[in-house]
DNA sequence: AATGGGACCTGCGCGC
DNA sequence: TGCGCGCAGGTCCCAT
């Protein structure tokens, strides 16, 4: 379940390799995951493209191309960028100057390409809260006490912060020792604080580690992130709390799994 | 405004 | 062994 950690790694993996490279073909073998345009258009107008720019907002991905248009990519649960690729199972393939294929991977078909001319105009871009790194604590602080909202599904929430899925959510939570039903607006400056701290430094680490490969997540290469080794609550039910020896708690807010350790998170 | 549910999809693990 | 079911969670959409 690729998160901004997941996402930004794969930015910077993308970078590494595909810069400057120009798409020759494009291979469309599932079209469901092509939004816009049609796939034929999709296909015809990448067509000798070169990539200029890779961006990340949010979990999603922005190739900027040459004739000023993008590509968008959002892997949602199970999307997939392998390169060098050329896999059978791949969604779609993009044959780069060089030789190698870039494939888009996506068993549940929930990801999302888009061919656009201005990816600020899409309407998922324009409903995004702002990004964990460029947030202040004082914006923050503000935000939170206008929300009544139970804190967890609120960091869920890419209205309010973008970014943060249901892994991090926890794992911040955690660390931040705040008990998922909480409402935002009652935290103390205290947890506050503890919050805002919590966001940035396990998104960081988390990108410093190659994000979390659980389910289907890998980077580029094919190979795994290292982050689940870091988790503390996630996908920890029943399991023993690394601080207190309490039980790891599974619960669900929102129709969404919560893990929470229910001495530390108050 | 907050909250809950279903929809989109597919593979996996479970119980029978 | 095999079938049907619930579950996983990013996002949108609708109902209350």
């Amino acid at each position: 379940m690729p998160e901004l950690p997941e996402v930004e790694t794969i930015r910077r993996d993308l970078q590494k390799v595909i810069l400057g490279k120009k798409i020759i073909r494009v291979c469309v073998h599932n079209p469901m995951v092509i939004r816009e345009p049609s796939p034929a258009v999709f296909k015809n107008n990448l067509k000798g493209l070169v990539i200029k720019k890779i961006l990340r907002r949010g979990k999603l991905l922005i190739l900027e191309l040459s004739n000023g248009s993008s590509l968008t990519i959002h892997l949602k649960m199970t999307g997939q960028l392998v390169y060098p690729g050329g896999s059978k199972n791949s969604r779609v393939a993009f044959h780069l100057s060089g030789g190698e294929i870039l494939d888009f991977n996506d068993q549940r078909l929930f990801g999302e390409l888009r061919l656009v001319d201005d990816w600020r105009k899409i309407k998922f871009v324009q409903g995004l809260g702002p990004e964990p790194f460029d947030l202040t604590y004082d914006d923050f602080k503000d935000m939170l006490s206008k929300k009544k909202t139970k804190i967890k599904p609120l960091l869920l929430e890419q209205s309010f912060i973008s970014g943060i899925g249901n892994l991090y959510a926890a794992e911040i939570l955690f660390r931040a020792k705040i008990n998922p039903w909480r409402s935002a607006s009652n935290l103390t400056d205290k947890e506050k604080k503890a919050l805002y701290k919590e966001i940035k430094e396990v998104l960081n680490s988390a990108i410093t580690h190659g994000g979390s490969s659980i389910d289907d997540y890998v980077r580029l290469s094919g190979k795994k992130g290292n982050y689940v080794k870091f988790h503390r609550v996630y996908g920890r039910q029943d399991k023993p709390c690394f601080v207190c020896k309490s039980l790891i708690k599974r619960i669900t807010q929102g129709g969404r799994g919560t893990y929470f350790c229910p001495k530390c998170q108050r």
